[in-house]
DNA sequence: GTCTATAGCGGGATAGAC
DNA sequence: GTCTATCCCGCTATAGAC
C-alpha cells in the first residue's frame, strides 16, 4: 500500500499565490516580484516559473482564487440565515480581514491602478470579481429593501456601487492617514446611512 | 536692449510636471517611466534628469503641483459665493475633470497603492494632498449644515472620509467596469445623499 | 519539482560634449 | 539646457542539470 506522499508535501502552488496575493495588496501588482516570492518562501525564482510561466498568469490566479474564496464566504454566510443589514455588516468585516494588520488594500485595486496597461486577461478577471461583488451587493440590498431593514436610497445599482466604491477607496485613503481606526469609522458609518430612512 | 528670451522658451519642467501627472493617473506612479516622458515630450531621458534626478523629486512636483491646483481651484470657487451644495457640486465635477477621458484616477491613488515602499518624503506629500481635501470637505459640509442645506449624517469627519474614499474608489470601480459613465452616477447619488435628511 | 546559471531587456541614473 | 553614450542594477523569463 502505498502511503499518500500528497499529504506530507506542502503545496506549493497555493503557498505562492497566497504569499503573491498579501505583497500585491501591500504594494500593487506590478510592485510585486518574483524575488519578493522567493525571499518569502524560501524557493528559486525558477521554481516559481515551474508554476506561473508568466507573471499574467500569477496575477489571474491572484483574482480567481480571491473569487473563490469570496464565493465560499457568502454561501457560508448564506447558511446562516442573517437578515441583511447583518449580511452587509459581515461583508465590511469580510473587508476588515481581507486588510489585515498591514493595512492591505483590496485585490482589485491592486490591479485597477493599472487598468490601461493590463493585458485582456487580467482586465477581465478583475472585472469578474468586481462583477461579483456587486452582483452579490445588489442582491443582498435588494433583499434588504423589502423586508425593510434597508434604506431606499437611490436604484440598489447606485447604492451598491458606492458601497463598493467606498470599501476600495476607504482601504486607501485610510493608509495615508496614519490611522488603521479610519477605515473602521467609514464602514461604520456606512452602516448608519444604511440603516437611516 | 536683450531680447526676452525666456518668453520664447517652453517651460519644459513644468510640461514634464503635467505629462508625468497625466501618465501616473493613468498607470500609476510606478509604471510611469522616464522614458514614457522621453517619448510624449520629444526629449531626451537625460535632460529630465537634469530638472528631476531622481524620480522621487518627480513625485513629490506632481502632488506638489496638484496640491496648488488645487488650492487655485478651491479659492476661485470660494470667490463665486456658492451654497454649500453646489460648492461639492462643483467639487465633485472638479474629479470629473481630473478624471478626464482616458478615466484617469486620482493622483492620490497612483501613489497610495506604494504607500508602505513610498519614500518618507512621497508618504508627507500624497498626506498633505489628502489632508487640504478633507479639510476643505469638512469645512463646507459644516458650512452647509448650519445654513441647513446638508443632512448631518453622522461627524464631519465620518462624512467627508466617506465622500473622499467614494471619489477615489469610484474612479477605480468604474474604468473596471467600462462604463465611463458609471462615475457620473456615483457623484450624482452622493449629491443626492448630502440633500437627503 | 527544484535547482544553478544566464540570457535579454528596460529601468533609473551619471559623465561629459556641445 | 539638451544632447550622446554608457553604467549598473533588477526584472521577467529560459535552458538545462539534478
Amino acid at each position: 500500500m502505498a502511503r499518500p506522499k500528497l499529504s506530507y508535501k506542502r503545496n506549493t502552488k497555493a503557498e505562492i499565490v497566497k504569499a503573491a496575493t498579501a505583497i500585491a495588496q501591500t504594494k500593487g501588482f506590478h510592485a510585486l516580484t518574483y524575488q519578493d516570492l522567493s525571499d518569502k518562501l524560501k524557493i528559486r525564482k525558477a521554481s516559481i516559473h515551474y508554476y506561473f510561466p508568466a507573471k499574467v498568469d500569477l496575477g489571474v490566479d491572484i483574482l480567481e482564487s480571491t473569487g473563490l474564496w469570496f464565493d465560499g464566504w457568502s454561501q457560508e454566510l448564506e447558511e446562516k440565515k442573517l437578515p441583511p443589514l447583518r449580511k452587509i455588516e459581515a461583508y465590511f468585516n469580510f473587508f476588515h480581514f481581507i486588510s489585515g494588520e498591514g493595512s492591505r488594500i483590496c485585490p482589485c485595486g491592486a490591479f485597477s491602478i493599472l487598468w490601461p496597461i493590463l493585458p485582456g486577461k487580467l482586465q477581465k478577471a478583475v472585472r469578474k470579481l468586481t462583477v461579483a461583488q456587486i452582483k452579490w451587493l445588489k442582491a443582498t440590498l435588494h433583499e434588504g429593501r423589502a423586508s425593510g431593514d434597508i434604506a431606499k436610497m437611490g436604484t440598489l445599482d447606485e447604492q451598491s456601487q458606492i458601497i463598493l466604491a467606498s470599501l476600495q477607496g476607504g482601504l486607501q485613503t485610510s493608509r495615508t492617514q496614519g490611522d488603521p481606526r479610519h477605515f473602521r469609522e467609514i464602514t461604520r458609518h456606512l452602516l448608519n446611512l444604511l440603516r437611516m430612512r
